[in-house]
RNA sequence: GGCGCGGUAGCUCAGUUGGUUAGAGCGAUCGACUCAUAAUCGAUAGGUCGGGAGUUCAAGUCUCCCCCACGCCA
């Protein structure tokens, strides 16, 4: 039995998420979970929300909540709209954490330890009437370069010049509006990556097997201009974990917190402990540290091509910086973006569906299924009203949904709700089961190596085989004239449906548990032998005739929703 | 401007280290069946693989140039 660490990127506190950021990282995160326990492996599926930094202070503030009552009532939407989806954490923990702060400060005090922190005095703007220090994009004013009266302190948007917000002409927070602008000195501490590059570098040379996608952004930050930067990994913010090395102040950094970057990421590693804490688990170290029993563990992150630097590059750095044994990521999936017919999803304009709404129209597995089987592997993908009615009608409701109807309510016609006795095999039996085989090996094969739409074209192959050998045997037809034989060909269709469901779970879970509760049975066992799996259910087992598992999604409805999330265009 | 990922049938995409008539699903057309959510099954049509040049016995697959889309960075 393998051991499978499998984390998702952890989405900001900050408001629903749309469906492109759960297609990136949590639904195929949740698609390998399921598949490795089903074939029996040790799995610790987590996530978290990411709670800290100034958009969360701003949006608290917005909402007129103290910030961590905020961060707690978006922390249970968000861990409610996550179980709607059917994703299956292990722990949905929060980056603001007890755990995650000891954590987080332990890293600092290893990493300053190690060398590897300076602390540099940096000019940062600050704002009287707000009473703190302003992000640079926080700060607008005139472009020096453009004119333009509305560029942010880090670009100007209208001529997309780089700027540092001190540049700016008649500069004012984007916050309170107030122009009653300084510099000031602040210090801060500094990662030294730049130090640990050739390691990184060798590091990464080494993933030869991970996405392109994922060494090539990694190779880009390592060797693009000067190389992999120093950065600032601390902010004169209320809202993070403290600054402190280990347990100890670190003089003259009072009142400052650790930036959202830094203490992100570890919050994987104590999210195992908060797991543990929860009463879930009795030993996060097992699955973190090499020394603690971890050295079995395969760890396995998903994410958005955003997010690949932070995986590739400062977390890793942070972890081998540390000179600690703790687990290192062994692969990480990155998936490109999902477009919304047309353009970008953008969550200021309103554009594209939400995962409350989502949940609000369609059941989850509607959009899990589209979702897994059209989701951004090798390059952007675009989800459509038109693509979406009709993939989810032709493979859910055409080829797997009405399998199961036409199967269950001819023989319940013909016979009875049993599964029925008499009759035997023969050659097309054989080679059904041969294809199936064939099938099975394969779909495990690209589940395992984490191919999202190659698994799902060849599950939807395993689904359309079942309706192929109907057509071939024609139960109908040989009812009529010899009814032991349509018992024999009914009875492999109403066991093919068992094992459906089974090999279905991991895309599909709530409509997998309701046909294995119809089909009367608890056997969830992942096939090995397709010709043993299909005798699971004897003749005699009752079962319950299902209703109509899947509706069809109708072209009003499709016309609606359009117009519904079409939000405002640019 | 630099870099990155792409540009393959109407649509969404597969195409391993270059090697036989370039594949799948959807859509379209025709046919079969009638158990079923007017579902299913089969067949057919449809591509100078973005453009050009080159390497090779052989290129969607390698090299160079160009065009287009998207993204990141200056």
């Amino acid at each position: 039995m393998a051991r499978h660490l499998i984390t998702s990127a952890i989405p900001y506190i900050n408001g629903i998420k749309h469906l492109g950021n759960l297609v990136g990282s949590q639904l195929p995160a949740d698609l390998f979970a399921r598949f490795q326990r089903a074939r029996g492996h040790e799995v610790l599926f987590l996530c978290a929300t990411d709670e800290h930094g100034t958009p969360a202070e701003l949006a608290a503030a917005k909402a007129g909540k103290p910030v961590d009552e905020y961060c707690a009532e978006m922390w249970a939407i968000q861990n409610e709209i996550a179980k709607g989806f059917g994703l299956s954490f292990d722990h949905f923990g929060r980056s603001s954490s007890e755990q995650n702060r000891k954590l987080t400060q332990h890293f600092a005090g290893r990493l300053a330890d190690e060398g590897l922190i300076d602390e540099v005095v940096t000019e940062q703007i600050y704002s009287q009437a707000d009473g703190r220090f302003l992000p640079d994009r926080y700060v607008e004013g005139t472009c020096p370069n453009c004119g333009y009266e509305d560029a942010r302190g880090d670009q100007c948007d209208n001529c997309t010049i780089q700027l540092d917000p001190t540049e700016l002409i008649n500069p004012r927070s984007t916050i309170s509006g107030s122009t009653d602008l300084e510099v000031r000195e602040t210090r801060h501490l500094f990662l030294k990556q730049s130090q640990m590059r050739d390691r990184l570098d060798d590091w990464i040379q080494s993933k030869s097997d991970w996405p392109i996608l994922t060494t090539s952004i990694a190779k880009k930050w390592l060797h693009d201009g000067d190389g992999l930067q120093d950065r600032g990994i601390t902010r004169d913010l209320d809202w993070g974990v403290p600054v402190k090395r280990g347990d100890a102040d670190w003089p003259g950094f009072e009142g400052k917190v650790f930036y959202v970057w830094f203490d992100a990421p570890i919050e994987y590693i104590a999210c195992a402990g908060e797991w543990v804490d929860a009463g879930k688990g009795d030993d996060w170290e097992r699955w973190w540290r090499m020394d603690k029993g971890a050295d079995d563990v395969r760890y396995t992150q998903f994410m958005g091509k955003d997010n690949v630097p932070f995986h590739t590059l400062s977390f890793p750095a942070t972890i081998m910086g540390s000179n600690e044994p703790w687990k290192l990521v062994d692969y990480i999936k990155s998936f490109n973006y999902l477009n919304y017919d047309g353009g970008q999803f953008s969550t200021s304009r309103g554009r594209g569906v939400f995962m409350d709404q989502a949940l609000e129209i369609l059941p989850a597995d509607y959009w899990r299924w589209w979702l897994l089987s059209n989701c951004p592997e090798s390059s952007d993908a675009e989800f459509t009203w038109d693509g979406f009615q009709a993939g989810v009608n032709k493979d859910l409701a055409d080829v797997l949904g009405n399998f199961i109807s036409r199967v269950t309510k001819f023989c319940n016609s013909k016979f009875s709700p049993d599964i029925p006795k008499g009759g035997t095999w023969g050659a097309s039996e054989d080679a059904l089961i041969a294809e199936l085989q064939t099938r099975l090996e394969a779909y495990n094969a690209h589940m395992e190596a984490m191919e999202v739409r190659k698994s799902a074209a060849e599950l939807r192959a395993i689904w359309a085989a079942g309706n192929e050998y109907l057509q071939t045997v024609a139960p109908w037809s040989t009812f009529k004239t010899d009814p032991d034989q349509a018992a024999a060909q009914i009875r492999l269709a109403l066991n093919l449906i068992r094992i459906y469901a089974v090999l279905s779970a991991p895309f599909i879970p709530t409509a997998s548990a309701r046909i294995l509760s119809d089909m009367n049975t608890l056997d969830t066992q992942w096939p090995t032998d397709i010709r043993t799996a299909l005798t699971a259910l004897p003749e005699g087992h009752g079962f319950n005739v299902p209703e109509v598992l899947f509706a069809k999604i109708t072209d009003d409805q499709v016309a609606e929703w359009s117009e519904r999330f079409a939000g405002t265009r640019d």
